[in-house]
RNA sequence: GGCUAGGUGGCAGAGUGGUCAUGCAGCGGCCUGCAAAGCCGUCUACGCCGGUUCGAUUCCGACCCUAGCCUCCA
């Protein structure tokens, strides 16, 4: 049995899906106005193990994550790039498109555009005035009252006198309560609009994914996630909106995925510390490394974002393709300790940390069935973990071609004001040398080597490793070589 | 101020009422011409103070500290 962390009574609870076998799944993607950073990549990656994992498991999943493609930042943003906005967003969803299929994150079932879904919002704000849980205000706003809604606070644990205690905003006079949020913002002069009852207006961000999850999964669907900051108010709001304006009971679960930290603080464009995955993945020696380092983490936990905790993650995720080489392709066993024990932790609210444990355990022992000459046992564990690996997203790659690539040198790069994280990669002292001729050398050596000359031998070895090339010499005199 | 998560060995990071996380780094050994990789062993961790218990890192209470949310944010 699958059981996971739900939000709204922050305990884990069974999955039981709504439809026996099928699975309904919202996520709040992204806003897209600048690149995709580190802390984006969480979630996205969070999410892509989840659907990986319950697809797995049997399970037909319909996955959606939307797309905000129009609020105040984009407009702002276009504005001062002079750029028109529909070019604007276009172009940082190609580049998130393109960064995740880097990351090998598979494309939602469903990518909903909040512009491509104005009748369905302006119908949800129409049902939600008709109803009472909305009003124009003086200004023309459409504005959701807060207070008519019963449950509101559930998911984020707040009262709403805690919250009005707490409000540090100033209060705009149109609002009958402080706590109250736009639903229909009216136009204003050089800005997108659209018709609606109310005049010529743009929707809040709220409501948008209210109309989008309900459109595409339904008033009642098993599924939600994004990421903590959005738990309030933007999920508690989509609850009291999709839920007053349906009547149902829209979401079964909530998951909400912790935050990238540096420096032991929040990764954010205010503080300025943060990294986008196009600064990020060319330091890496492969994507799969920024995968494993978020792997390594439970999902729901913050993870601390540093140069040498990816380090960890390359020697580690190294550690399992050296375990790989050199095997022959056999059946992955049907059932084993280890994949029970590989399913046991991911079932229990997608433990991936222990999950990875378990392939490092299959690594170990297939590297000691090996020693011990055991080539068809080692075979055998080598299949299972790459299959589990590959639940993961791990092992894209054929293990001789991870070998075979450098972690790169890149030039610090760094945010204004800020020190050097530890990015800047000293160039290996020699000059970069290719295949070719990094076999050659391997061959004179083995001429050495044949003829006992050790010194000479050993000089070809030191000058390799200068250039970044490892040696390993096998038992039957053959050498095999990888980059550092 | 209100609310919510945390504080685990040199580092990262799971987990549990009473033999094992796991990886990285270190140390010793095996293997190797020497290495590398690998294997074996080792390094005896659970913020602080009480309480419950035969026994607590794990349960309860207080305290200290950290982060997050309460404003846009994955």
């Amino acid at each position: 049995m699958i059981r996971i962390h739900n939000s709204l009574s922050g305990a884990k609870e069974p999955l039981q899906p709504i439809t026996p076998g099928e699975l309904r799944m919202y996520v709040c993607g992204l806003t897209v106005y600048d690149y995709v950073h580190i802390g984006h990549a969480r979630m996205l990656l969070v999410f892509d193990t989840v659907t990986r994992y319950l697809r797995h498991r049997g399970l037909r999943l319909t996955y959606v994550r939307n797309i905000t493609d129009i609020d105040d930042k984009i407009i702002r943003r276009a504005a001062e790039n002079g750029e028109p906005i529909g070019a604007l967003t276009q172009r940082f969803i190609d580049a998130m498109n393109e960064d995740c299929e880097r990351l090998g994150i598979a494309r939602p079932d469903h990518e909903p555009r909040a512009t491509e879904y104005l009748p369905q919002i302006i119908d949800m704000v129409s049902r939600l005035l008709e109803r009472g849980y909305a009003y124009v205000a003086a200004n023309g706003d459409v504005l959701y009252a807060v207070a008519r809604f019963a449950g509101y606070g559930r998911l984020s644990g707040k009262r709403l006198a805690d919250l009005r205690a707490g409000a540090r905003v100033e209060v705009e006079e149109s609002k009958r309560d402080p706590l109250d949020f736009v639903l229909w913002k009216q136009a204003k002069p050089g800005e997108p609009s659209w018709e609606s009852p109310w005049g010529r207006g743009r929707p809040g961000w709220h409501i948008e994914c209210s109309a989008m999850a309900t459109t595409l999964l339904g008033t009642h669907f098993d599924l939600h996630g994004g990421g903590l900051d959005l738990k309030f108010p933007h999920h508690e709001n989509e609850i009291a909106q999709s839920c007053a304006a349906t009547g149902d009971r829209f979401v079964n679960l909530w998951m909400h995925n912790g935050f990238v930290n540096v420096d032991e603080e929040k990764m954010s464009k205010s503080l300025g510390n943060f990294f986008t995955l196009r600064e990020v993945l060319p330091t890496l020696r492969h994507p799969e490394v920024l995968r494993y380092f978020m792997l390594a983490s439970h999902y729901r936990g913050p993870i601390n974002y540093a140069p040498a905790q990816l380090e960890q993650a390359d020697a580690a995720l190294g550690r399992l393709y050296t375990a790989l080489r050199d095997l022959p392709p056999v059946a992955v066993a049907a059932a084993s300790p280890h994949r029970e024990r590989f399913l046991a932790s991911m079932d229990d609210d997608f433990n991936t940390p222990e999950a990875l444990a378990v392939l490092q355990t299959l690594a170990r022992e297939a590297n000691s069935a090996r020693d011990s000459g055991d080539q068809r046992r080692a075979a055998e564990l080598a299949a299972e973990l790459t299959s589990l690996g590959q639940v993961l997203g791990l092992f894209t790659l054929a293990p001789g071609e991870w070998f075979r690539l450098a972690k790169p040198v890149v030039p610090a790069f760094l945010p204004e004001g800020r020190e050097d994280p530890g990015h800047r990669q000293a160039a290996p002292p020699g000059d970069p040398i290719g295949d070719a001729e990094v076999e050659a050398r391997i061959a004179a050596r083995a001429a050495a080597r044949s003829a006992r000359n050790w010194a000479e031998s050993d000089r070809i070895r030191d000058e390799l490793a200068a250039a970044g090339i490892l040696l390993e010499d096998k038992p039957g005199g053959e050498t095999r070589w990888r980059r550092a």
